[in-house]
DNA sequence: GCTAAATGAACAAACGTTAGTTTTCAATGC
DNA sequence: GCATTGAAAACTAACGTTTGTTCATTTAGC
């Protein structure tokens, strides 16, 4: 049986969706597919057609999130070469995508330990990427003495993890609006890079 | 049965030592009771002579960590009223904290979201204390002109944040110290509260 | 008419939890 | 100091669900 005006295309952004948000509120160990299916308005079997396993799929979804924000950091670096663009640029894109895209960056940071050991090596190498390149926009502000800190790396860890924590309370209808939080947040960076400018 | 040589109170910490590396390790649903018990050394029913349930097993465990984090932070705030003392005390706290009992700290981050309802509030209540407490820090270093930012509460959350980050990657045995961990992050505790003195 | 997407039923395995039984510990009375 | 006893802590076995996944079948799209 085939439902009518059904496509590859609709039904997967449907089991992305709901996915997402049912691994955001539940957790993926918590969320079945049997519920995952009824969200979706489907029998539970049929999911298959659309991936290999449930871990297939938690793969997939983190993998995409990850190599989604690369690309996009990466626009955000070669628009301008200047470290302190960059780190603007970097806050900016960070709380950005962390805001408009909570739930999916939640799991991403949340679930990566659901994932088998080679689905997380591939996951957690690209979060080392974009590590490394925060790292080197701040190496490069200090060579250009435009920053100042001891440890460009814990800084770059630091910076990170101060700007992920977003996603753990923030709500669209709050005290602040998504503009407001870049702005504050961009103040937070440029005091911890040392950057005597602001 | 009974076994030889057994007490309540050491098969309990046994209990809780398996079930903290356990839920680190595995997260709390995927962690099954057949596990934890195998690793203390004891059948699954036997388990429910130490806890009512797997639920009220984590809510307790979280419960703890938290409570034992708010009362040394009340011991180190009443050793010194100075705000910039208290929030160095704050962070050197924090961090000693998160380092050295880092798997208890991680799953009290990560399995909140397994919490019954009336269990979650309980524990988050908790955890809004902390968070009052070092915004009111902040507060007044502010008010006694020692520090300076734009909005306190956000200051406060992204301290915590920043500082709570090191229980994702901190090894014993890497780069930093405890020690050289706590310096560095004091110093860029101070640079986002705005203290100039450091 | 061929492919692809959905169905519904079934699978074995694993889950949290309970019940009844057995063994040990600790306190009591002599 | 030794025997008795009640409670505590462990065992084994089983329960009813739920889980991820498979398979043969049916139907819609191109």
């Amino acid at each position: 049986m085939r439902k009518a005006g059904s496509t590859r295309d609709d039904t997967w952004r449907a089991i992305r969706a709901a996915g997402i948000r049912l691994i955001a509120d539940h957790g993926y160990e918590a969320t079945s597919l049997r519920l995952l299916a009824r969200e979706v308005g489907v029998q539970a079997g049929s999911l298959y057609n659309h991936f290999g396993s449930k871990q297939d799929f938690l793969a997939r979804l983190l993998t995409e999130i990850m190599q989604e924000l690369l690309a996009e950091l990466e626009t955000v670096l070669a628009a301008d070469p200047d470290p302190v663009a960059q780190l603007r640029g970097f806050v900016a894109l960070h709380i950005r995508f962390h805001t408009a895209r909570k739930d999916e960056v939640f799991i991403g940071n949340m679930e990566l330990r659901s994932l088998t050991r080679p689905n997380f090596k591939a996951v957690t190498a690209l979060r080392g990427r974009y590590e490394d390149m925060l790292q080197a926009i701040i190496e490069r502000g200090i060579k250009a003495e435009k920053f100042g800190v001891a440890d460009a790396r814990l800084a770059a860890f630091a910076l990170i993890a101060m700007l992920t924590g977003v996603c753990n309370w923030y709500d669209p209808r709050g005290r602040l609006s998504q503009g407001q939080l870049i702005d504050l947040y961009t103040d937070f960076a440029c005091r911890l890079a040392g950057y005597g400018g602001r």
